[in-house]
Order: structure tokens, then C-alpha cells, then sequence
DNA sequence: TATGAATGAGTCTTCATTCAT
DNA sequence: GATGAATGAAGACTCATTCAT
């Protein structure tokens, strides 16, 4: 398959060093704006006062308000991205897909003021900015997926639809973003991770006993 | 727990009949426009123009823009409250269970576009509108947690964590709705249904064996 | 030939009545604006202040800036082509087309405000506006080179280009409003009137005498 | 009469070899993109952009982004009135005036975009450069006019308002720049040339005949 | 001589809401 | 109960120009 190139924002300014930090910055600060009002409740002055900028001086960085949008999620998707390809594969794909899971919690956790972004505006972002974020995140699932694939072929997992339960995991750590309004109070994150951990596990192994 | 009465909308007609009649006629063309465009980008001329109506008649039966939003939410999702309420309870837990389950998801099917506004467009709700949307999901995660706590009571079900699995299954559902892009093409409806059943109960019940 | 349909300036207005009194008043003040510091140093906030309007009812009107240029340019254009076509033809081309003559030559000076607006600020128009600019112009040139050409016909007039000569006419008459800096102080309007028609009659009457 | 001193455009380098050439790229860039977008929609960073400079190089050869218009359109207009003070005195008026006229045509063709811009954009100049246009313009315009009065004097020509006639000739050079939309096609430049001579000969020679 | 990031006032346009009729 | 013209603050974005390096 061929994927379409990611999509650049345009930036006026050349040297890409300063580019990186000021966005940095510029990502930072309209994060929290976005989180707290919306992105359409947000206007493009309130983030150049909050970076501390003049709008002229926003522009030279982004082209349009949904870039910032845009910039702010990618960053947290390909942070997430990141952490789950860094899980080493061990042997067992049980003990693979724990620790899998386990980061994807906590990286969702960290982030999780940008997943509630993706949830909310990802309507607002650009065709091309909304597609790259589609396919990140069936990234994400994939690699859920190819672990949960070769515990099968390892005769570890039962048969399942590995793409199904690697979407059920994600919308599980999702949800702990979306939703903590409804969870927060009664559990922790390590509580939820725990509780979920049963409920992957359990339809996973063969002798439904789950992995302690 | 005192809830706090459900917010009404206010309106400058008397007639509640007439009211209702119009109100209707509103959701269900404010419905469309609001799920191909959005909330902000969808104006409340755009919405009179779509109804047939000039802005002031408008402004009779509503008195915010944010008002169109949660008549229309509030509508699926009592409706979906009302589907299952109306899943019988039978002797079997898991019965009963199985019925509700496949009821919420074919609710949701049905009430997908507001589903999908009430993730996206939330925040645009006032804060009043915002509690009771979030009463009601918990109101229909409660449906479905009893009948698992009665599961687990007659020993139909292993002694899961009832709050947090229902949580599961309403996302379950939900994702249908919110992940159609990266669920459509590979399952049905129905497929969908039956592989989250496989996943369901098979954590649920003591053997292992998954209800059929 | 089919000529595309004259374009029409969007308003939200329903009331025609209305639209055509406020429109009035519109062109009328923007008119004065363009003219003194033309139409791009002419800021939409200046024109609805000029009129005494706020900024919305300014859009109540027209759908763009550039439909007030259209407005005013379509107005004076129209006036003047009536004008023209109010002239008598009398059994004598020359006649005729003496009248005409100074028919254009005063409506021109009348309108001299709308007639620099087109040569200054023709490129602002919208495409298709001008287009209609173009068409009226050559709608003007068209009734004079048939009187013209009727004068030929009959005898009255040598067989010279009546589409090239009637242009020249055209353009004498635009450039009393273009270059009155190089004009006035030498010539007042009837002194340039009748300077022209000495330039116009001269090469068009046989014998080589003027009409007086 | 005492002229004002020619407007000199202020640059930041002393080397004046190499502001001529700078400003000879920069003119060349320039005119292109007014004559395609006009001058208020051409932006300063597109005219940099088209030199290949950065903006700060161009502020060092002008001081604001009317010197840029008014460069051009003298260097435009300088040239024309160069050819037309080459055109040889001969003894005939008539000849002379024919080769004028012709030379006239030709570098108004030539010319045409800087023409064009002259029209359009007049207003855009500083005070003391629109001066400085019209001054060269009459200047065109006397080169003419002195030409006739030589034949008047020397009983070639009929007593004609030499002033108004001459301005009469370079309206007609000046409209193949203005109205080519109402003259290509059906005329090359050639014969608007031959046509617009019979025109300007005809009511200036005695008998009638023009000159061939 | 050349750079290029920064400025900040200014642009056109939209839109939820009201109220006299 | 219905109308629809009017409001005016707020929106995103641009751009000629400068100045420290």
C-alpha cells in the first residue's frame, strides 16, 4: 500500500532549529486553550497572547489556525506512536502484549489532553491533517495486532480477531481519556489497568486463567 | 443521590403541542447540518433556512444556538435510554444480558449521528445540558452494570467488576458509531455485534465457554 | 449571440423597494470615497460609516466589497447608455450623430467620478462584472457606429470604419473625464465639444466641410 | 514656466552602477506581476520572491512600495519619450508627423503593460511622482502638438487646435493599450495604425486626401 | 551590502441575537 | 404567533516596513 506523504505545516521561517522550538512553545501554550475552551472558542489572538507573541509573528510559524491543531496532535500521536514501538519484543507474546498495553495506558494518560482533542475537533482539522491522524492511529492498533497475531501462531492467544480486540484495547485506553468524568473517583490509572488487564486477558488465553 | 431536575429548554410559545410539533421539525433538520459540518460551523441562519423558517420564529421556540444541540441530543439519547429499558428481564442473566447488548449496539446504529455529536460537540453544550448528558450515560451504563451484578449474584457470572465492564460494552458500542472509518469496510454491523459478544462473555462466564 | 445573463449583486434583503433605496444611498457615498482615495485605500468600515451604517446592514446589501464597485460603475453605465439610446434618429445620420456626440460628451462629464472608477479600478471588478462592464461598453460604441453606418449608407458619410471610428469617439468622450488635468484650464466642456465634432465631421462629410 | 526637479527615488546603496542594475531586475520582476495582479494585490514578499532577494535587500534599493510602481512607469514612459524625440525633422510636417505617429504607436505597443499601469495605478503613486507622469505625458504630447503647428505655420496643415489634436493622437496610441479586448481580432497593430492615420490626415490636410 | 525574523495595525467578512411591526 | 431588517462585536488572516546581526 502506498501511503500518501505526511503532511508538512508551512512554516515562513527557514531555519528549521527555530521552527522546532518555537513551535514547541506555540503547541505548549494552545494545548491547554484548546483543552480548556475548544478549538473554535479559542481564537488565534488569545494563543499569540499566550505564547507571549504578536499574531504577525504566529503566522510566520503556521498557515492557518487549524495547523495549530494539527501540530499539537501529531505530536502527541507520534509520541504515543513511539512508546509502543519501543516495547522490546520478548518471547512471550503475553508477557509482549502486558507490556504493550501497559504503555499505551500510560502514554494516553500523559497525553491525554490531546486524545480528547482528536476526539472533539478532529472535524476541524484539514482533510489531509485528518487522514495522517486515521492512519496513525490504525498504526497504533496494528501494532497491538501483529503481537496479538503472533500469540496466536505461538499457540499462546485462542483464535480471535486480533483486529477487533486490538481496537477494543485502544478505545479501553481511549476511554480512560474520554471518560474520566465517569471513571475518575473509582479507580486510578493503575486500578483501571488492572481491570482492564483482566478483561483483555481473560478471552486470550486458552485456560481462562488470566496472567497475574 | 438528589438529582438535579432536567434542564428544559425554554420557549416563548405557549402552546406545547405546537411546540413540540416544531421542535421536531428543528432537531431533524439541525441533526444533518450539525453532523456534516459541525456545531460552529453550522449558523443558526443556515438552521432556519433549513426548517423553512425566518430567524425570529426561530427564536420562539429556542433561546440559544447551544439549545438546538441539546434538544437534539437529549432526544437519541433518551430514546436509547428507552430501548433499554424495555429489554425484559428474563430469569438468565445472561439472556437478558445477550438482548440488551444487541439492543444498545443497534441504537447506536441508529442514533449514530448524534452519538458522534455528543463526542464532538459536547463542550459546545451549556453546562446544565452537559450534566444531564452525562447522567444519562451513566443512567445506561447503570441498565446494564444491574443485570451483570445479578449475573454475578446467581452465579451466572464470574465476579467482575460490573461498573467498569458495562463502561466496556457502552464504549464498545459507541466506538461503532465514532470509529465507523476504521471498522466499516471489514465488519457489518451484525459481524461487529457477534465478535464483541465473543468478547463479552467470555470473561464473563465461569468456564470459559462463551454463551452461544 | 447569446449574451451571458447581466449579473445580479446577492442580497438578503427580500424587500426590493428597499434594496433599490439603500443601495441608492450606498453607491452614492461609496462613490465619493473611491474616487478620492480609490477603491483599495477605501476600507468597507469607511463606506458603511460614510452611509451611516453599521457593518452588518452594509452586508445586508451586498455580498463583497467588490459588488459596491460594481454598483456604482453598473449605475453610471446604464445612465449613460440610456442616454444614448434616448437620442432621437433623426432622417439626417449627421444630425443624428451630432446629437449623439454631445449626448455621450455631457453624460460622460455627469458621470466623469464613474467613468475614471472603470479605468482605474475595472481590475477589481469581479470577473464576470467585468465582463457586463465590457459588453455595455461595447454596447455604446455599437449604437453610434450604426448611425454611422446608416450614414454611409445614405450617402451622408465617407466609407470609412464605422467600428474604429466610433471607438475614437468613445475614447474622446472618456478622456474629457480621464485627462481633465491636461485639458481643463484650456477647455471648458462645450469648447471641447465642439473642438471634437470639428475632428469627428471633418473626415466623415465628403466634401470636407464640417457641419456647423 | 520652471519644472519641479525630477523626483529621485532614495536608495540605501551609494555604488549607483550597481543600484541600476538591481533596480533594472527589480523593475523587470515587478511589472510583470502588476500587470497580472495589479499593484495592491501584488505584495511586497511576491516582488521580492520573483527578484529572488529577501526583503531586506529590497528595502536597500527603494524606500516603499510605491518606488517600485513609480520606477517602472518611468522607466516606461522615459523610453517612449526618447523614441519620440528621435524622429527625425524632416522638412514636411506630414512626413514627420506620420513617422511620429507610427513611432508612437509602436512603443505604445511595446509599452503596453507599463501604459496600462499608468492608467490603473496613477493614483497608487506618490504626489510628486504623479507630477512627474503628467509632466512627461504633456511633454509626449507637445512633441506632437509642435510638429503640427510646424505644418499650420508652413501651410501643410489646416488651422487646427494643435493641442487638442495631438492629445487626440495619443489617445489613440494610448487606447491599443487600454481597449485591446474591443480591438484584437479584429484588428493587428498594423492596420489599427493605417486606420487611425486616415483619421488623423484626413481632417488635417486642405484637400481631403490623405497622405498615402 | 545583505539577511530574515519580528511587528501590530489593518483588512474583509460573519453571525447570534433582538425588537418594532 | 410570525416577521425580517438591523446590530456590532468578534473572527481569521495579511502585509509594508524595520532593525539587530
Amino acid at each position: 500500500m502506498v501511503l500518501a506523504p505526511r503532511p508538512r505545516v508551512h512554516s515562513r521561517v527557514a531555519n528549521a532549529e527555530l521552527v522546532a522550538e518555537r513551535r514547541s512553545a506555540l503547541t505548549s501554550a494552545a494545548r491547554e486553550l484548546f483543552l480548556r475552551q475548544g478549538f473554535h472558542k479559542t481564537s488565534i489572538r488569545e494563543i499569540a497572547a499566550a505564547v507571549g507573541w504578536q499574531m504577525g509573528t504566529l503566522y510566520l510559524y503556521i498557515s492557518c489556525k487549524e495547523d495549530v491543531l494539527h501540530l499539537i496532535i501529531r505530536e502527541s500521536m507520534d509520541g504515543l506512536t513511539r512508546s509502543l514501538e519501543a516495547v522490546p519484543q520478548q518471547a512471550s507474546a503475553l508477557l509482549t502484549l502486558r507490556e504493550a498495553v501497559a504503555t499505551l495506558f500510560r502514554s494516553v494518560h500523559d497525553e491525554r489532553a490531546a486524545v480528547k482533542l482528536c476526539y472533539r475537533e478532529s472535524d476541524s482539522l484539514l482533510p489531509e491533517h485528518l487522514e495522517d491522524l486515521k492512519q496513525t492511529e490504525l498504526g497504533e492498533r496494528g501494532i497491538l495486532a501483529n503481537v496479538i497475531r503472533r500469540g496466536i501462531d505461538q499457540g499462546e492467544f485462542r483464535a480471535v480477531d486480533a483486529d477487533l480486540f486490538a481496537h477494543n484495547i485502544v478505545m479501553m485506553a481511549h476511554s480512560w481519556a474520554l471518560k474520566r468524568w465517569a471513571l475518575r473517583g473509582k479507580f486510578s490509572l493503575d486500578d483501571y489497568l488492572a481491570g482492564q488487564l483482566e478483561f483483555i486477558f481473560r478471552p486470550l488465553v486458552a485456560s481462562g486463567q488470566a496472567a497475574s
